[in-house]
This record gives structure tokens, C-alpha cells and sequence, in this order.
DNA sequence: AAAAACAACTTGCATCCGGAAGCAGTTCGG
DNA sequence: CCGAACTGCTTCCGGATGCAAGTTGTTTTT
């Protein structure tokens, strides 16, 4: 590969990474707490929100995702009462996401397990191998990453 | 976030990437040549093979995805000419993916516009403020991510 | 060498997702 | 004010995906 392809070469690794590590993380996480990956992320960003909550359109901004499915998740995390719906008495258009008491402890709970997740992952390596990462390194990737989105709302790693 | 989250951090930034260069990415990509980005990963993956072709099994691996998925991503790719179907003479039950000529080119010139599109990326940032990145963090991102498949065949970037 | 275990691939089914269209409510321009 | 443009949300539709089951072919076991 080319001397300038840097810049590729990154992007390349980026998805190669995040296709690895979504496909060696979910069974893990689903099989603990009965939420997929998505729907953690949905529920971190419920938890760092001020009054734990946040309109449908704001949270598909910051999951990157659309509003149809901000809707199609919810229902399902509504019905085991992870989230309710609230409205907004200045503007009846808005449909808050809340989460509730009882998702407050289960997001804590599966934060947690996710957290063991990935530092055992950092630590031990993939393969149990000398493939264990530096704190200093691990906090470089963080950094670089977080570049890519740093100007806009959602970053819940603050 | 206390102190010792780095490992959380990152992963959660990285997954927060990935959704973000995804949806800024993909529709550019798909508009000039007519692939998604899941598809040029697949043909990138022939065109760096020996013989510029895969098993089915090995590339289902190499791109973190299942055999059902080659298999119907192969049917388009396969009917406008880019890959073909190959046989093993030593066993009957392997079908190569092969990449065609016309499929090379079409690789060649797919993957000099992504090139493109992650050189502009990286240096005029996403929002065109002082976001630049240096070649060296560039390399230090690549060589991080690249950390967590090292051991596994497929890393198109070397 | 026959049977059992295994491997590569395909197909059916259920799920998930984005974009377009539709609906209800709000804001803007005359 | 009142209609037009806009906003937030949901629904519909087509496409993509993983898993399990089925098929065909190969290797291992006895």
C-alpha cells in the first residue's frame, strides 16, 4: 500500500475493528442483561441527559441513527419499563424518552458488565496472548476517536 | 467518568465513530460508483487475495459477517459482472469468488475515491474548522486499531 | 468400506434498519 | 390572523442480516 494511504489505511481499520468487536461483544452483553448493544448505547445516552431524558429526534441524532428507528426501539424497552413516554407542555410534537427507575438500575447494572467487557478485552488481549494495551494507549485511541465527533452533542465518555 | 474507564471510553467512542463516518460516508460512496461501502469492503478483500479470489467461508470470516450474507451479497455482484463463481477441482464443495476484470477495475477506481474521500476527511476535518490531523496521528490511529485484528487474516492495509 | 462426523454453501424465517409518505402540531410570512 | 412552510413523530415498504435447517460433498472413525 501506497506511502500516502494512511488516511485509508485508518478508515479500513476502523470498520474492520468495530465489525470485530461488535460481533465478539454482543452475545456476551445480550445474554447477561437481555440488551443488545444498540440498546445500550440508546439507554447510556438516556442516562447522562439531564432529567434522564431526551426527545426522540435529539437521541437519533446522537446514535446516528434514524427516527423510525428511535421509535421501533422504544416500544420494546417501553413494554419491560426500562423507558416511558412523556410529553412536553410546550410543544405537543414531542414525545420525551424518560428513562424510568427500573432503568436506571438495569443500565447501571449492564454499564458495568460492559465495563468489565472491555477491560478484560484491553487487558488480556483477543487471544490471550502479550496483546495487553497500556492505559496510556487505550487513552490515546480514546482521544483520536473522539475527534471524529467531537463538535457535536452526545459524547457520553465526558 | 472515573479514572478508570479509559477501556469503556474508547470502545464507546469507537462505536460512536464508526455509526458517524458510516452515515457520512456511505451515501458519497454509493453515488459514484454504485457500491456500498459493504460491498467495496468485499471487493477489496478479492482484489488483495492470491489469484484475486476467496473462498466463500474464508471471506464470510475476513469481513466479520455470516456465510448467508457472501452468499446473497455475491448474487449482484456476480450478475453485473464484477465476480464470478469458480469451482475447486479438489473439492466440489468450495464455490471461489473470483474478482473479474471489469470487477478490478471498478475496485481500482472505487477504492481511489475512497481514498479520496478519507484523505479529505482527515484533513479538512468533518465541519471545515481546525480539525486537521497530522500524518502521524493519522498512523498512530491506524496502527492502534489495527491492534485488535492483528492476529487474524484479512488486514487489507499492509 | 460403511457409517458417522464434519465442512461449505444455500435457503427460509425472523429481525432490524433507512427513506419516503403521512399525520399532528408549531412557526413564519403576508 | 390565516395559509404556507416547517418540525417531531409514526407507519409503510423494500432491503440487508444472522441463525437454524437443509443439501451436497469430504474426512474420520471403527
Amino acid at each position: 500500500m501506497p506511502k500516502d494511504d494512511t488516511a485509508l489505511a485508518a478508515l479500513l481499520r476502523l470498520f474492520r475493528a468495530t465489525a470485530f468487536l461488535e460481533s465478539r461483544l454482543s452475545p456476551g452483553l445480550g445474554s447477561v442483561h437481555g440488551l443488545a448493544l444498540n440498546e445500550l448505547l440508546f439507554l447510556l445516552q438516556l442516562s447522562r441527559a439531564p432529567l434522564q431524558r431526551l426527545r426522540r429526534v435529539d437521541l437519533a441524532q446522537r446514535l446516528h441513527t434514524s427516527q423510525s428507528t428511535i421509535t421501533r426501539m422504544a416500544l420494546p424497552l417501553e413494554k419491560i419499563g426500562l423507558i416511558k413516554r412523556e410529553a412536553d407542555p410546550r410543544d405537543a410534537r414531542v414525545a420525551y424518552v424518560t428513562l424510568t427507575k427500573t432503568g436506571r438500575t438495569r443500565v447501571a447494572e449492564a454499564e458495568a458488565s460492559f465495563r468489565r467487557m472491555a477491560q478484560d478485552l484491553f487487558k488480556a488481549g483477543v487471544y490471550g496472548k502479550a496483546e495487553g494495551w497500556s492505559e496510556k494507549e487505550i487513552a490515546q485511541l480514546a482521544a483520536l476517536l473522539g475527534r471524529f465527533t467531537a463538535a457535536l452533542p452526545g459524547d457520553i465518555t465526558e
